[in-house]
DNA sequence: CTGAAAGCGCTTACAG
DNA sequence: CTGAAAGCGCTTACAG
């Protein structure tokens, strides 16, 4: 690190040559003698020579670079999964992924926009860690920008979300399959958030019941907060109704894992007794329950894939209302759904 | 987008000065009379000018940037933790951070290793997903660097990792401070790996068994895997002795998890009968247990942290051995641990 | 306090 | 196939 680092032009002067062939053979442009690329390419290999990135991006005005930023509140399992799917797809593209989290700090927030466009970002991701309205910098608009996990009221940028209510009624139909009748759902949030992950998942679920002709019970619906606690409050409640349900559909994971507390005193066996469906797909949880928990997928890295993919391909500039993208949420099947018991099958064809 | 984005000159001929005074203003230096300041700015704000921090960085030979490269091979929850802790640290200094997850790819991590350096970063953080002993690509030579979460056989890089050991200690304690002595451990992984924190734990575990003058009794050490089946098999395993446990020191929260479930079953409850003791403090479990579970946190912010601080501030180029730093892992108490009950509490002063 | 000029390390036409 | 020159958008002495 003491030596200068060396440039085009030591390179040009060490090889007997110009410095645009140099960038050239840089390049791998036509039109270069095979001797003089050999020549020059030993050279740089013996200077140890390293292009800068930022001439490049100086003079071609492209900085191969998207800006990464998430909105969060609290650390989430699922930041990782959408960045793993957002740099994937970057890379193909030979682009990099600039990482910024804001941490639910506006003056943060703004500051991390102004620098990304400093920094001459191609794009910008602007990531929430669960499905929502927010409000973003208005700096966002002088850039292509795209939304993931959340949204807009005025929709004014392009945005992926998680397919809520598909995978409600997906989770729903999967436990129908079974020969369920009594399947209970509990909600992810209070209703009155008005979050779509809440409202989705049980419209879902609504839904699947219609098609399959099962009539709506309020009485086997609770509005949970998410939390374990909250599944293992609302299990033992709806356990100790008179007919209980023979299935049961969290919208999150962490609920279901609660609820298997409860069941597991209570003597009930997954899916033996009763039957399980999650929400989230949070694996650490979901591959240790045991059995392990089938559950509804949020499509983290999908979405951080379909938003590079584009800001790498969409036209931009144009009028036409930006895209609002819903990306299914696939089942995970582990062990936890099994066949209605006999006994609870009565009507059944 | 349609117009070019104006540069220091258009800013310069608009305010009727030269560009040196706008760079000046710019950089808010002295030596600017105030009405041309306010002339400047006022200028710069209503054509939208933002400076480009590629020329910035050509000319200062700053490129204000860390890259951070992770090696691994599964999803983790930790990831977020460490960027995070890493990337508050740089916001202070304002650098940002280039994230990149080679994914267990050796190819994709050399050419991260280059197209960082090519960007300029100023350092680079290598972060494994769990302390073991690591590979890195020979570029990273060239570039500061600090490991984190793992560390190289040779010792030619500066690292920082967990203390597994007094992690180990401190939770054992812990236990004996309630007056346990039956205190079951159950590994994080097979010794034969070497890993430093199944190895780790281990020994902090003997190290307070000693410190207390409770004698070591291998009938109480299981070799885990690390996952809730695991924790579930052991936990069954050591009920069935003769004189069972009356704390648990697992090496990981999962295996803790499903310990939880083998306790239920057998009708014991947490922290009357049994006190548990965690390890990893992944908290999307230890808060969902019920009771909430005790556990060691795994420093991973901290690591972050300290980093990119090491990076900002240790002299590079200098011949001394790289430091190999070991951060605490502080206890999270929760609900999980009890006072010994009371017939088992027949050896105590 | 301020302007004109040089230069950072590249790429890109333009001649030859 | 190749070299010399201009220029990308800045910052930095250097005169005034």
């Amino acid at each position: 690190m003491a030596v200068k680092k060396p440039s085009i032009h030591d390179i040009a002067k060490a090889a007997g040559v110009g410095v645009g062939t140099v960038s050239r053979v840089l390049n791998e442009r036509p039109n270069v003698a095979e001797a003089t690329r050999v020549k020059v390419e030993s050279v740089m290999e013996q200077l140890g020579y390293r292009p800068t990135f930022a001439a490049r991006h100086i003079r071609t005005g492209r900085s191969q670079l998207f800006g990464f930023l998430t909105d969060q509140v609290t650390t989430t399992p699922f930041a990782h999964d959408l960045i793993k799917g957002a740099q994937a797809r970057a890379r193909q593209a030979d682009r990099m992924l600039m990482v910024i989290d804001a941490d639910g700090d506006d003056r943060v927030r703004e500051q991390a926009v102004a620098n990304l466009i400093e920094r001459g970002v191609e794009g910008i991701v602007y990531a929430a860690m669960f499905h929502h309205e927010v409000h973003v910098p208005k700096a966002l608009h002088e850039v292509p920008t795209v939304l993931v996990d959340c949204f807009t009221l005025k929709r004014d940028f392009a945005s992926v979300v998680p397919d809520e209510v598909r995978g409600g009624r997906e989770a729903t139909e999967r436990l129908l399959e079974e020969g369920h009748r009594r399947i209970a759902m509990v909600t992810n949030d209070a209703l009155s958030t008005g979050y779509p992950a809440a409202m989705g998942r049980l419209e879902g679920y609504k839904e699947a019941l219609a098609e399959a002709g099962v009539p709506f019970d309020e009485a086997l619906v609770r509005e949970g907060s998410g939390n374990a606690d909250s599944g293992y409050r609302w299990a033992h409640d709806l356990l100790d109704a008179d007919d209980p349900p023979t299935a049961y559909f969290f919208g999150t994971d962490r609920m279901a894992m609660g609820a298997y507390f409860a069941f597991t005193e209570v003597g009930l066996t997954v899916p033996g007794d009763v039957s399980v469906v999650g929400f989230d797909d949070q694996h650490y949880i979901a591959d240790a329950l045991r059995p392990a928990l089938t559950t509804m997928a949020l499509p983290h890295a999908a979405m951080g894939r379909w938003a590079i993919d584009h800001l790498l391909t969409a036209p931009w500039g144009e009028d036409r209302p930006p895209p609002q993208r819903r990306l299914p949420c696939p089942i995970v099947e582990r062990g936890s759904v099994g066949r209605v018991p006999a006994s609870d099958a009565g009507e059944e064809p």
